[in-house]
RNA sequence: GCGGGGGUACCCGAGCAUGGCCAAAGGGGCAAGGCUUAGGACCUUGUGACAUAGGUCUCCGAGGGUUCAAAUCCCUCCCCCCGCACCA
């Protein structure tokens, strides 16, 4: 036997499987299509682990799919869009060390650095990558004759095509939109995951209302995120040390402070900065306010942050804990009101209730200073605890009060809103957008929230298309069921989504405006329809300038005369009809596999626009989302460098190994820790199963009695198996394959089992189960039977005979009286050279048939008993009753309407009992026992024989 | 805040929907023995406590409840994790 050699054989094998073309996908009218895909992943690097996980699943379903026999498709391509390929060629242009570093580790040799400092190489580069040295070197059963990517000329006629029909149904729409960007580089995402930045992932945007207050001519503005306490203002809150600006905005004349305005510039289109003033300048005037319309003082106060909102802030010391403190500190400092000529100005400025809640009544602010006895306006953590406190109480439960205009009476979620909205509609106030911490871009620079004017927009709102794929949502079948549950509430709450920039990105051109390229997400959505037409196109059959909007729209919508769609492409008609029926064969799609950071990102948008655009019979069926591979410090990301390179992985364990782990060592839907020790495991399992098949190849003994047992049990769990792998349940099924199965073929050998034929049916059956999930060490054991191309075999038939119940109830009978026996040898103080064992008296057994007739009768078939069996009363009445609890308790009654002879199997197991506890066995029929020193025959009940150990 | 998912033995992790062969699968780790002693190898056994006959007791985040019977159903509480968008 020769040692295991994981890379031999796959390298063997992939050759192999390539010449003989079992990837390929080609229609087949009298075979059912099976059209999966995994999401293709975006060019910025090379693959890491976690990108392998979801690669690997994908393909054990496909291969699985195949060995069922379905006609499957497999493609894959490459999505270059957006700014990541770009960047990464930027930064080696630069000769930025750690990237350049990056590239060698990974095995790009001097001359590759070279070419893909020009990114169109760049992306040429890592496909070939991807294919070669990823997914061919996986065994990954993709068909690349299918293979695109996002920024070559054929798919991005199909994007212009897909925002063309967007447009025609009124799923397109263009408004100003408010989103961070760098200040250098242009849109930023500002997420956990920093993809783009080098600080301030968590930071959150938001939306401040932007009160003006006339004073002089102008307007002082103070920013708030709650615009429905306006009701309750008292005064404004200035810094006297700070200087602020005059601003003058969209032609009026704005106070605030600098950090504000330059703020503000990104956002408005007039900004320009005409003077200054400081605090003190302004502490005692009057200003007048709005929606409310009366003159409130400016006051001092040092909580103000020029960096936060305007640096003015209004008082509503009802409800906020740091103006209800500020204005009690400012009562009591005399010095202060000396200074600023406030004396006998203040003592009427007091709190106004506004808003009643649950857990606060009126004038909260006051409450919860005193229940939390804070001291002070610097007592930051604290008073910052109380705002939250109060906020949330408020916004769920609060009541606006009849203070409030005409909004009194209204809860304070909804007055929020419309108070808000009134105010902007009289001129009263503004909007004003902010980061809630600092955030830097990669590059080093300040990250702001711009507006971008006229922004192109995806109209998910809309209410038809929401309700639609809702609903189309919920037939799906969707992978894992927690996700199933979320998706239509994550349908309901997707809003219009920006879907394209302006500046240096890959992508297509937007079809109406050519100043825009269309995004990453808008235009990787509706792709699996497009796969089977790149086939055609890379077989030279169609070109770029061919497909135009006729030639899709009849392809894929069936319109149009085909007369006219072959005139205006210059494609014959056949070429077209063949597409047509390419499309309508293989779609639509069956299975979407996807990170889980797919689950708001790109399986929503992906669902939708295939509803908006296709007819129903052409969406989507299935979604399986995966977790992450973890390190040990979080996710392994391919911007942050990661794992070692895959390749190299690979090769140290072999990617069955590695594929075995991906199925087996956790559910598809937790994270994964990567533990290289793990792996190892993985890899003796395999050593061990090449093992075993070999002994299994080399055994070429005779009958015997175990034969049934293993083979049935082996067809159960082969049954047991294809039931995980149509729920998708890959752990599940790949235990079963490689832990339950083998471990029934070591019991076989262990009872003596050595039938040469059943250890070829079942070697070959089960080298079928593992195709799936590692398809090259299955080939290669295959090959001892001669067998061609395990992988294109089919999945093991389940004979008619092939489950004996019966079989494996004997078994697990002699299972149980040989751990029975263990138990009492473990724990008995006794020589054990000799073994008794005795099956239960005649009458009990007759006993048990009687009563499994009719056990709903309970003791009530005592009589009965008594009348027809010769058995001792007392013992009778014990036994009905323990059968009873029995079959009461563990709903036994399927198998004791098995037949069983029991004295008959623990006969043909006596010689394995000899063997197993050295000792002799000696066995008794029921009634017959001739040496019974303690009565232990009496004890005995069917199933469950007595035991006398001496 | 909104929405979702969890807490099971040393660890990972099944079971929970349909309560009862559940002291609780499987894997890992650890221990003992065997076998080899060049490979992080392989095979057996053990791994809640007690028990000189197959038994008993305790146990599935905490506390209550329903039931003949609860890891599983109901209630309350505590704790942990994840997503919330222009990031592929």
């Amino acid at each position: 036997m020769k040692d295991y050699d994981p890379v031999e054989i796959e390298k063997k094998w992939q050759e192999r499987w390539e010449e003989e073309g079992v990837d390929r996908a080609e229609v087949d009218e009298s075979r059912e299509p099976f059209y999966l895909i995994f999401a293709y992943p975006g060019v910025s690097g090379f693959l890491h682990l976690g990108h392998m996980r979801c690669y690997s699943y994908t393909d054990i379903i496909a291969r699985y799919k195949r060995m069922e026999g379905y006609n499957v498709l497999f493609p894959t391509g490459t999505h270059p869009t957006g700014n990541q390929a770009y960047s990464l060629s930027k930064h080696l242009q630069e000769g930025v060390p750690e990237k350049i570093d990056y590239m060698k580790r990974n095995g790009a040799t001097e001359e590759d650095i070279e070419r893909v400092k020009d990114p169109m190489e760049l992306v040429t580069y890592f496909n070939e990558v991807y294919i070669d040295k990823y997914w061919k070197k996986f065994g990954i059963s993709i068909d690349f004759d299918y293979f695109t990517y996002s920024t070559r000329e054929d798919y991005k006629q199909f994007i212009k095509w897909q925002f063309r029909k967007l447009k025609e149904r009124g799923l397109l729409t263009q408004k100003d939109y408010f989103g961070t960007e760098c200040i250098e580089c242009g849109p930023v995402a500002v997420d956990p995951s920093e993809t783009d930045l080098s600080k301030g992932g968590t930071a959150e945007k938001q939306e401040y209302t932007l009160l003006k207050f006339e004073y002089n001519g102008r307007y002082i503005t103070a920013a708030t995120l709650r615009p429905e306490t306006v009701f309750g203002q008292t005064n404004l809150w200035v810094d006297p040390e700070e200087g602020y600006v005059v601003a003058e905005v969209e032609g009026e004349e704005w106070i605030l402070s600098k950090e504000a305005v330059e703020k503000l510039k990104y956002q408005k289109d007039d900004v320009k900065v005409i003077d200054t003033i400081m605090g003190e300048d302004m502490i005692g005037d009057y200003v007048k306010a709005p929606v409310i319309h009366r003159d409130i003082i400016i006051l001092p106060a040092s909580f103000t942050d020029p960096d936060v909102g305007t640096g003015i802030v209004t008082s509503v010391p009802s409800d906020a804990p740091y103006d209800w403190i500020a204005l009690r500190d400012l009562k009591q400092d005399e010095d202060t009101l000396k200074r600023f000529g406030l004396e006998g100005k203040i003592e009427d400025v007091e709190p106004i209730p506004i808003i009643e809640s649950k857990d606060w009544g009126i004038n909260p602010a006051e409450k919860i200073i005193h229940e939390m006895d804070i001291q002070s306006q610097r007592d930051d953590d604290k008073l910052e605890t109380a705002t939250q406190k109060i906020y949330k109480s408020g916004f769920h439960t609060g009541k606006m009060l009849d203070s409030c205009q005409d909004y009194s009476g209204m809860s304070v979620q909804k007055a929020k809103e419309m108070v808000k909205e009134d105010m902007i509609a009289s001129g009263e106030a503004d909007i004003m957008y902010d980061l809630s911490e600092e955030v830097v871009c990669r590059c080093g620079a300040k990250v702001v929230v711009g507006k971008i004017p006229d922004q192109w927009f995806i109209r998910y709102s809309d209410e038809e298309l929401t309700e639609k794929s809702k609903k189309h949502a919920t037939d799906m079948e969707i992978k894992p069921q927690s996700y199933a549950d979320n998706i239509t509430e994550t349908i309901g709450w997707f809003q219009d989504r920006s879907c394209a920039r302006k500046g240096n990105w890959m992508g297509t051109e937007f079809p109406f405006d050519e100043e825009w390229v269309i995004e990453a997400i808008a235009d990787s959505t509706l792709y699996p329809a497009y796969y089977i037409l790149a086939k055609h196109y890379n077989d030279g059959i169609i070109e770029a300038e061919n497909m135009t909007e006729d030639f899709f729209d009849h392809v894929y919508l069936g319109k149009g005369n085909i007369e006219d769609v072959s005139k205006k492409t210059g494609l014959s008609k056949e070429t077209i009809e063949d597409i047509r029926s390419d499309f309508k064969y293989w779609y639509p799609l069956d299975l979407n596999l996807g990170g889980k950071e797919h689950m708001t990102v790109h399986f929503p948008p992906f669902l939708m626009n295939h509803v908006g655009i296709l007819d129903e019979e052409y969406w989507p069926k299935g979604i399986f989302v995966n977790w992450w591979l973890v390190g040990k410090g979080g996710k392994i990301s391919k911007s942050k460098g990661g794992a070692e390179p895959i390749p190299d992985t690979a090769e140290k364990y072999g990617v069955d190994t590695l594929r075995l782990f991906y199925a087996h060592s956790a559910s598809p839907f937790v994270d994964k820790e990567w533990d290289e020790d793990e792996v190892f495991n993985y890899r003796k399992k395999l050593n061990s199963i090449w093992n075993k098949v070999h002994r299994m190849k080399e055994t070429d003994g005779g009958k015997n009695p175990v034969d049934e047992y293993l083979r049935s049990r082996f067809y159960s769990l082969v049954m047991k198996g294809n039931e995980y792998m149509q729920d998708h349940e890959l752990r599940k099924a790949a235990s079963v394959v490689y832990y339950d199965i083998p471990s029934e073929i070591d019991w076989y050998f262990k009872r003596g089992g050595c039938n040469g034929e059943l250890m070829d049916e079942i070697a070959k059956g089960m080298l079928k189960l593992m195709v799936p999930f590692t398809p090259h060490i299955a080939e290669e054991l295959s090959d001892m039977w001669n067998i061609e191309y395990l992988v294109k075999s089919g999945l093991p038939k389940i004979p008619e005979d092939g489950i004996s119940k019966k079989a494996e109830l004997e078994e697990e009978y002699i299972k149980e009286v040989r751990a029975d026996i263990k138990q009492i040898l473990d724990i008995a103080d006794v020589e054990g050279e000799k073994i008794h064992i005795y099956t239960a008296a005649g009458w009990k057994e007759k006993a048990v048939g009687m009563i499994i007739q009719q056990p709903e009768k309970g003791m009530g078939v005592m009589g009965e008993l008594t009348k027809k069996l010769d058995a001792p009363a007392k013992q009778l009445s014990k036994f009905v009753q323990h059968i009873l609890k029995d079959l009461r308790e563990k709903g036994a009654k399927d198998s004791w309407s098995i037949d069983m002879n029991e004295y008959e199997v623990l006969k043909g197991a006596a010689a394995f009992l000899e063997e197993e506890f050295q000792a002799q066995i000696k066995i008794y029929p029921p009634d017959g026992s001739s040496y019974d020193p303690t009565n232990k025959s009496s004890q005995a009940i069917p199933r469950k024989p007595a035991i006398y150990v001496e």
